[in-house]
DNA sequence: TCATTAAAGTTAT
DNA sequence: ATAACTTTAATGA
């Protein structure tokens, strides 16, 4: 999922590093180039008018952000920043066009990716809508599970903070934390030294 | 049910 | 040390 580094590199990708709280693109700002992370964590995020802030998604490893808007040429909705120090790799608009042109897999990854991040948007707005805290945290953390294989109980560690979960489902954060504590007493998620299992 | 405020404890840099 | 994160409690919509 995504496109080999190695190859990116041959068509003469960038290689960008960023500090934490470097912003990789901002809000607003006209696309061109096609990012994509080879190490380290990237959360688009938005703040509301009272300051609040809503994190749309946070992404790792072998994931490209902002896609979408390159390919249909609109303004970025959010901020890209970096939460650790990353390495990323970035190819020219033109050049990634070309690709997609050139490239069937290519195309077809994309494609892909684009189709399972409407999905989980999709599923995510569902229930952020319908309110109930406890059922927002559990579908962050079911779609999280999605990727992996392994769907035993308390399989994986949740990688986000108390407070990117919060920002993410849109809660605030001590409804987060008391919710959290709450599934831990119904045997939904395990928590073994402040991490989150699920 | 959840947000907000405030205060304090804990962890990471 | 200082900032960032976590937790608890009280109060109110």
């Amino acid at each position: 999922m995504a496109i080999k580094e190695t190859f990116l590199q041959s068509v003469e990708a960038i290689e960008e590093h960023y500090n934490v709280g470097d912003f990789i693109f901002r809000e607003g700002s006209t696309p061109q180039f096609y990012y994509q992370i080879v190490s380290g964590e990237v959360k688009l995020n938005r703040f509301a008018e009272d300051g609040k802030e809503f994190i749309q998604n946070i992404f790792t490893d072998k994931s490209s952000i902002g896609e979408s808007m390159l390919i249909l040429g609109k303004p970025y909705p959010t901020d890209a920043v970096a939460l650790t120090p990353c390495v990323i790799l970035k190819l020219g608009r033109n050049r990634f066009f070309q690709l997609l042109q050139e490239h069937r897999e290519i195309f077809t990854d994309i494609y892909s990716t684009l189709a399972n991040h409407t999905f989980e948007k999709q599923t995510l707005m569902r229930v952020i809508t319908s309110e109930n805290a406890e059922d927002r945290l559990i579908e962050i953390m079911e779609l999280l599970k999605e990727s992996y294989d392994n769907k035993d109980k308390f399989s994986i560690e949740i990688p986000h903070t108390r407070q990117q979960l919060a920002s993410l489902t849109g809660l605030s954060i001590e409804t987060a934390i008391r919710t959290i504590k709450k599934m831990e007493k119904k045997n939904i998620v395990m928590i073994k030294n402040r991490k989150i299992f699920y």
